[in-house]
DNA sequence: ACCCTGGACCTGTATAGACAACTCGGCCCT
DNA sequence: AGGGCCGAGTTGTCTATACAGGTCCAGGGT
């Protein structure tokens, strides 16, 4: 048993700075505080506050300006292809019935590749969700997730006929920014017959993981079949 | 009149670094230098090898374990779908070397679904091209290309060994806006054949149809390797 | 044979201090 | 009024030092 680690003071300097774009009280080319202010007030050294700024500019939160300022970035204009989409706004946008059969919701120890992924320990306790969505009757994703119960807890106490997890992760933990692979496989035969696939038929498998307060607060493999699932992406230069 | 800035100490670190992998002096999973040794050998500080390190480790091409040491991270085959990326870059930025066999280089007649596609009367001209990127000696993508001769002239004079169509058309035809559907599909015997698959296995396809001058200029059937090649993107909200 | 304990080495973080380059505004001199 | 200079504030970088915690191995004790 060991008393949770207090975050990394740079951490905490991060979050201070996005908690005030969030909450609204910095808003888009506002002047954040300068390296030399966040030392005073927040009793760092300046290489942390530093650190934490430099990051958050990598990250395109901040605009930093030598000589000037930092600020914080214009809303970025293009939405991303992979956007953090909710299956069933799609489904419900075209006009279908989105339903769900929920086939697994327990808690598991993380095995040492799923902890790697999460970012927790090997035998770390996981929230564990498998589901299938379905337009109308069809099948159209199994989602295979796992939660970090410290990031958002409560996970396992939903009732996801009526509330995707998505929707209840946006809730209980501010999404940061979401990483997604897309591959392409033919997935093992538990996931064929949950999506009532024919043969050897192939998947996109996206795998997603979302981050919340700068950890991994969920992560997600998402099949879809290939016959009836693409992904759409336009892009416009400027 | 100024001399050249002499680049930051970190990014000679980082480049130092860099040239080693590209050249093969270190491979992936292989160790890398550590803080110290490095601060001894290229007579930097510890915090500046660190800086250098770490920065290296956010972007993907390394991997940190705490107590152990700093490796070189598995080259992961990303791309990123919004960005109309050429895969001759995305080879070289890893440091591999990339080659292009030709199978066919063409003009034919526009079928009805074709000419549909692109935009033409059906029976129209468009040329032709089949071939396969190669990355080292791995086959990484076939590309499957028609192009409006309307739109960019002269594609069927190049010699595709030395410039990529895809270098070719943003010279001749500037680039307007690009569509992607992604998909996964077991495709046909013919494209299996050119990217040396065994079995039934999965493959990552890309629609694109590039746009110039408001017409389609050309359009890709991009097929890769399920085992070998996966899409990555990262998104912030807001 | 087994355990376990140091020690060496590694990354991760934090600090104080320093110098450079840049921006901007105000002040002084002409 | 105009022009130039200087200083305050800012980011950008570099260094030396320190401590914490993880990993791994060898060596010693049981």
């Amino acid at each position: 048993m060991s008393l949770p680690q207090a975050a990394a003071r740079y951490l905490q300097v991060k979050d201070f700075i996005l908690e005030r774009i969030a909450g609204g009280a910095l808003r888009a080319g506002e002047r954040v505080p300068s390296e030399n202010e966040l030392t005073r007030t927040l009793t760092v050294s300046r290489m942390t506050a530093n650190r934490a700024l430099r990051e958050l500019a990598a990250d395109g939160v901040l605009v930093r300006v030598a000589g000037v300022g930092t600020f914080v970035a214009e809303q970025r204009v293009h939405a991303h292809p992979l956007e953090v989409r909710n299956i069933a706004d799609e489904i419900r946008a075209r006009g279908r019935q989105h339903r769900v059969r929920v086939h697994a919701l327990e808690s598991v120890s993380a095995s040492r590749e799923l902890a790697e992924r999460c970012g927790v320990k090997p035998g770390a306790a996981l929230d564990y969700s498998l589901l299938t969505h379905f337009e109308d009757s069809t099948p159209l994703q199994v989602e295979e997730r796992y939660v970090n119960p410290q990031v958002a807890p409560g996970y396992l106490r939903n009732d996801f006929s009526h509330i995707t997890p998505h929707e209840f992760l946006i809730r209980v933990a501010p999404l940061q920014r979401a990483e997604h692979i897309v591959r392409a496989v033919v997935p093992e035969r538990r996931i064929r017959r949950l999506l009532k696939l024919e043969g050897d038929e192939a998947c996109l498998l996206i795998l997603r993981r979302t981050f919340s307060r700068g950890r991994v607060a969920s992560v997600a493999d998402l099949y879809h079949p290939g016959s009836r699932y693409e992904l759409a992406a336009n892009s416009q230069p400027r």
